[in-house]
DNA sequence: CTTGACTCTGACGTCTATGTCAGGTTCAGC
DNA sequence: GCTGAACCTGACATAGACGTCAGAGTCAAG
């Protein structure tokens, strides 16, 4: 599979693709010409970078990680490191709750006011 | 108080205020000289900001929903735009959890490898 | 063999909330 | 009135995950 197929199949744009194989998240062959080629499970990969991007873990602290998922083996400082990492997640995820809750008492409190001049309360 | 003063009572750097200003989230004073001065409230406002902040919310979108806090009042649209940041927030919860459990099961699933090639199973 | 779609490698651009440095001013305390 | 701590205004720097553009090469289909 070439790059912009993996890219489709993965939702993430090729030039995506192209930074996280320069951060050695992912690996690829290449074609005599130089064209990058992928394996079926790639998108697989790819889908946990995306996830581990999106709880805000950094390229570095994903490379560190990643390769211990392939061989299900850690070392106790990475296996601390995972944990660190999971706590950290939970706290970000206590502070989102939390200004979640901010926002709805604001959205509760305040009066709507339409431009007629007309007003209403919550609920 | 000074800038100083609220800066070490809000937790945050004197030039982080001087940004919050800058974005007109923040008010102050200014004494003859030129140096700014704030009203006891400032550090809840702060505080406020942060909070948004940490949620995800760009200053844009703070300085847009500040304003309702104050008065207690919000125009349809922003009250959509509220709802709007709430569900936001939300989702990017639903996505943390998501890699929290990931990350779990990583952890439950892979080997503790010593350095002396001792190894150990979860639990 | 041609063509057009796709891919390649740089390399600079972007966005946002600060950090940081420079050069100068203000102010509280003595 | 002095002094040192705190403050002022620019303005450039930073980090991170890409976006985007240029110029050139590759490849599958006809």
């Amino acid at each position: 599979m070439r790059i912009g197929e993996l890219a489709a199949k993965a939702g993430v744009s090729v030039r995506a693709l192209r930074y996280y194989e320069e951060q050695q998240l992912l690996v690829s062959e290449r074609s005599p010409g130089g064209q990058r080629h992928y394996a079926e499970n790639a998108a697989d990969r790819v889908q946990l970078i995306q996830q581990l991007y999106a709880a805000g873990l950094t390229s570095k602290s994903i490379l560190e990680i990643l390769p211990c998922v392939v061989t299900g083996e850690v070392k106790p400082a990475l296996l601390d490191r995972l944990k660190a990492e999971r706590n950290r997640i939970d706290a970000q995820v206590s502070t989102l709750i939390d200004a979640r809750d901010r926002l709805d008492g604001i959205i509760e409190t305040t009066t709507t006011v339409w431009s007629t001049g007309q007003r209403c309360r919550p609920q």
